[in-house]
Order: C-alpha cells, then sequence, then structure tokens
DNA sequence: CGCCGACTTGAATTCCTTCAAGTACGGTGG
DNA sequence: CCACCGTACTTGAAGGAATTCAAGTCGGCG
C-alpha cells in the first residue's frame, strides 16, 4: 500500500518552492487541496490519449512517462517524472489529453481537481507563477528532447537521456547522480531515444565497458556520473530550476 | 519597411481570443502594450541560446523559428512562427534564453517589456488564461515533434511537419492549407526533421511525384492537403485551440 | 521446476548518409 | 540586356551505420 497518509503533497511544495517564494498560506492552500489518492502497477496507464480529464495528477511514489503512439505501433516517450511532479499541469487549462501517461514502476497518484488548482492559481500569485513556471521548464524539456532525438549520434543520446534522468531524480531528493540506481528498462531507454532495443543494448555495453555504468540487466547503474554528462554534453541549463 | 502602425498587435488579440474570452478592457490592455519595433532580415538571430531576456518579441510579420543547436554542428529546430505568435512567453518567468529564435524570413517583430506583460496576467485573468493556454499548446506541439522526429518514417515525417506548419498558416489567417505557398527550404526541413538534406529532396520528389505537393526551387505548394494528412496521418487534436 | 519476459548477440539486409559533381535560378554589376 | 557569381537544389554512387531477424541466455516468479 502506497501514500505517505498525513503529508501527500510534501514532495509537490518541495518543488513549487523551488519555482516560485511561497509564504505560509500559499503552502496552506496547497496542502488543504481535495484529492483522491490512485495507486497502479508498472506499466499500467494512467491517462489515455483523447481522454477528458478534470483532475491533474500528483506523483506520490514511483516514477511515470508520458508518451505518445503511432498507429503504426511505434511508441515515443518524451519525460519521466518523479515524487512531488504534476504529471500533466496542462489539464488545468486544457481538459482533452493529447498524450498517454503511465506508471514505469508501482506508482502513487494524488488526483486533484482541476478546477480547486485553478482557482488556487487565481486567487494565490505565487502558485500561480509556480506552477506557470513547471509549465514553461517542461516545455524546455521538450525541445531538449527534439534536439536530443533528432541529432545527437546514438551514443550521446543514450547519454544524455541517462543525465536528465539523474538529475530530475536528484531534484527530487532521490540523491546523487554519482552511483543512483535508475530503475529503467532497455524498451524505455529505446523508447524514449528513438533508438531500437538492440542499439540501446550496443551502446549501453559501450558505456559499460568503459567503466562509466553498471547495468545488472535488472538496474543501471551510474558509476562515473562526470564521464557521462562529458559523453552526453549534458548542459543542465535548460533544466532551469530543477537542475540541482 | 514594416509594421503596420496603427494596430501592431491585431493579430496577437485575434489570436489570443481564441485561447480565452476577452472583454473590451483586456483587449484594451493589450493594445496599450509598451513596445519596440524590430525588423530584421532572413537568417537574422532574433535571441540567442544563453541570452538573458527581458522582453517578450510579438512576430508582427514573416516567419520565425526556434532551435537549439549542438557544439558539433548539428542543428535542430521545434516550431515554426507566424504573425500574432508570441516567440518567446517563457521569457515572461524565464529570463535565461534556452534555445536560439531566428528569422525564417524577413521579419518584424515588436519587442514588449516583460514586467509589462506580467503586470497585465497579474490583473486580467482572461490574458492570464490565454497566455498561459499559449504556453501549454506549445509544449504539446513540442511533444508532437519528439514523436515525429523519434519515431515516424521519412515520408510521413516530412508529411506531418508541412501539414503543421500549413495548418498554423491557416490559423495565423494566411489562408489555407490547399493550395498553400509554404515559404521553406529544404535546409529547414532537414533541420526541423532530423533528416539529411538528401533525405528530404527525395521524400519532397515522391510527393510531387504523387501529386500532392509541387516545388519550383523556392517556393513549395500544396495540391493535395488530404492527401498530404493521410500520408502524414496528421491529428490536429495536438494543436488544441490553435487547429482552424 | 518450468515458464515467461527481458536482455544478448551475430549476421544479413536495408536504408540513410556522405561525397562529389553538376544544374538552375536570382541577384549584381557591367 | 547579358554575363557572372553564389546559393540552393539535384542526382548518382559508394560506403557505413542502424534495423531487422533469429536464436540463444539469463533471471524472476508462480
Amino acid at each position: 500500500m502506497f501514500g505517505k497518509g498525513k503529508a501527500p503533497f510534501e514532495a509537490l511544495v518541495r518543488k513549487l518552492e523551488r519555482l516560485a517564494e511561497l509564504n505560509d498560506e500559499d503552502r496552506q492552500a496547497l496542502t488543504s487541496l481535495p484529492f483522491t489518492i490512485e495507486t497502479i502497477g508498472e506499466d499500467g496507464l494512467l491517462i489515455r490519449a483523447g481522454e477528458e480529464k478534470h483532475h491533474c495528477g500528483v506523483l506520490l511514489e514511483g516514477y511515470a512517462c508520458r508518451s505518445k503512439s503511432l498507429g503504426s505501433g511505434g511508441r515515443q516517450i518524451f519525460s519521466f517524472h518523479f515524487p512531488g511532479d504534476i504529471l500533466d499541469v496542462e489539464h488545468i487549462l486544457l481538459p482533452q489529453a493529447d498524450h498517454d501517461i503511465e506508471a514505469a514502476t508501482d506508482v502513487s497518484v494524488a488526483w486533484v481537481p482541476s478546477a480547486d488548482l485553478r482557482k488556487l492559481t487565481q486567487e494565490r500569485p505565487a502558485v500561480a507563477d509556480a506552477l506557470w513556471r513547471d509549465c514553461l521548464i517542461d516545455a524546455s524539456v521538450f525541445r531538449e528532447w527534439v534536439l536530443n532525438v533528432g541529432k545527437r549520434d546514438p551514443r550521446s543520446r543514450v547519454s544524455h537521456m541517462l543525465c536528465e534522468f539523474a538529475t530530475r531524480r536528484e531534484a527530487a531528493g532521490l540523491g546523487k547522480p554519482q552511483g543512483a540506481e535508475l530503475p529503467i528498462s532497455h524498451q524505455q531507454i529505446s523508447d524514449a531515444t528513438g533508438l531500437t532495443p538492440v542499439q540501446v543494448n550496443r551502446m549501453l555495453h559501450l558505456l559499460v565497458a568503459a567503466g562509466i555504468i553498471a547495468d545488472d540487466g535488472q538496474r543501471l547503474k551510474i558509476m562515473n556520473s562526470d564521464a557521462l554528462r562529458e559523453i552526453a554534453a549534458f548542459d543542465p541549463a535548460y533544466l532551469h530550476a530543477l537542475a540541482a
């Protein structure tokens, strides 16, 4: 069973505090938002493209990812999310989901009615700032992903994706990149980078051979995050306030 | 010489009206925003990645695109913009530019101080809604581009890009996709799709051979927009309120 | 213990990129 | 008006890189 019971929005508040100056009333308002908790297993779908959604999901535990699929079968992931992230801020103003959101691991999510969140943004400018800024950073991340998938060579492409994953994980308070164990499958890396699983496998082996990562088949451990950043030419500026 | 003189923000207001219900005061406030006009020739840089920018650019005439470049030389375009678009709403809350913005044709831009725009959003909720929604749609477009560049085959990738270009052009009031003449070079298509110029050339010839587009070397004309959408499997839902 | 899913690995093939040479067009200056 | 020049586009051929295919291994879970 998931959920921290007492303070489900603790991570959310911590995140928004990096995005704007919140006062006690802001924090209070955030933590008193109504919500219902949903827990769902690995690979479960939280939101399906096309759905009308009048709630926003705050990730409490686990990892989630957002993706779009082609009729012809291909799937493209374009972001990973960590506890404290709002998975779909866009549903405050755009009820129609334009992509899928799914659990990358077992996950628990607090669903907050969009209307309450919206009201909050109208009454509390600092919260509005924080949420808006969050959207803007989201967009910045997507731009970087277009570049990653469109122009980087396979090796730096995989490396860059791992760097971002590790950096955002750290920003969510889950520990430093160096030595981090990332719960991500080759298939997910494949869907996130636009490479085939075979190619991903080969790139990872390259990195393993160089002693930069370790891969026991289940988890992927970063052994030398500086070298990884070097290969990826990773510049966290595009993460703005989310960079650690 | 560019600039409509009297009503530079006419197109902007028209666009924001599709994004939220504006009243006369909202419109009034928008049209009284202070600004300075800049005109710049094709390929000129409006904003460079890394810059601190305390103004937002409203595109008045011409086309612009946003892109990021790799140290190693590659350039990736991830959006095209038309008159009425704000090129960089993100600078309202994030002063540091994370990408380049350049003129795709000769262009004129009205620079509005971010602070004034920000004040407007604090005083006029409808304007805030419209601008926020604009950001969210922006982000949705980037997601679609990740998919386009990451997973679509070359033919539908180029087609999809052209469909979006034509659709957004139409949304800006520049005429229907069918028969539209798009002022876009092979190099730009290449940078937008992650394909080489050679490959782009070959894909365009395929489309020309099928009678779907015409290409006189300067301009690219859409002869059969339905067929183009078919090939691209173009679903404008991701453009939300921007779809025509 | 056995099954299933995820990862691994090599080989063949296909497709894209690269390279290089050539063409067409618009703009400039004579 | 014409010749020249530069840029953008065109085209074929060679080479290489990624995908696909297929068979095999490993580990966890029932």
